[in-house]
DNA sequence: CCAGACGTTGTT
DNA sequence: GTCTGG
DNA sequence: CCAGACGTTGTT
DNA sequence: GTCTGG
């Protein structure tokens, strides 16, 4: 779960949700469904830059990966980051600081009819937030050095924790989700001093599900 | 001590 | 680069 | 994700 | 029953 999600809303209404405004607004286009495996850059905000919204690749690429083709096949595994242990994983604790947020209207997630047999049907749902606006996650970012070519990557993974209530029920076989955050909350997940566990509940998180 | 991992739990 | 499992 | 472990490093 | 190593 957790590795794709959509983004429909213009610039506008991105910012107007996010408070920061687009640095190169030619760079985002609407997009119906972001596949994490295929690493596509999405809006973001940084922490040190709260005004602002750039174009980050999904699938952090830890520092210690050496070339290209390593760092191909290590993000792919970065799409996501369990709060529980990001404190603990080499590729994410020496990054908890690097807070971002990460903008969506929508995540899609697989219903099993059997979970745990692999082979049962899936039902497909997007769920998105009873007004079916823009919100943000929680994510973590980091600037990959390619020491070949002196290219910078800018790229983020999304902050999951255990499922609440609805995420429980749709992603049946693996019961997580990505931390959305509240409006409330923006500012608090950006601040590094704030401890990431505090966000670690999103039973208060209302969200909706339609099959699709 | 040193080799090997370093991540997630997913593919429409 | 740093951690850790064997 | 699921199979397999689930404990200690002490004793003449 | 729950944790964890593969």
């Amino acid at each position: 779960m957790c590795y794709h999600t959509r983004l429909t809303a213009k610039a506008d209404a991105i910012e107007k949700s996010s408070g920061a405004s687009f640095d190169e607004p030619d760079t985002y286009k609407p997009t119906a469904e972001y596949n994490g495996f295929a690493t596509p850059a999405t809006p973001v905000i940084r922490f040190d830059d709260r005004k602002k919204i750039l174009m980050y690749e999904w699938g952090l690429i830890a520092d210690w990966v050496k070339t290209a083709s390593d760092a191909k096949k290590a993000r792919i595994n970065c799409l996501n980051a369990r709060i529980e242990e990001l404190d603990e994983k080499a590729s994410y604790k020496r990054k908890t600081g690097n807070r971002c947020l990460v903008a969506m209207d929508g995540m899609y997630e697989w219903q099993w009819e059997s979970p745990g047999d692999k082979k049962s049907k899936k039902t497909r749902y997007l769920v998105t937030r009873p007004d079916n606006a823009v919100f943000l996650c929680a994510g973590l970012f980091n600037e990959w050095h390619n020491r070949e070519t002196g290219i910078i990557t800018y790229c983020y993974t999304i902050v999951t924790t255990q499922g609440n209530e609805l995420m429980k029920e749709i992603h049946n076989n693996g019961e997580r989700m990505l931390v959305v955050l509240s409006p409330e909350e923006y500012d608090a997940w950006l601040d590094p001093k704030n401890e990431h566990l505090a966000f670690a509940d999103r039973s208060h998180i209302e969200l909706k599900a339609v099959q699709m």
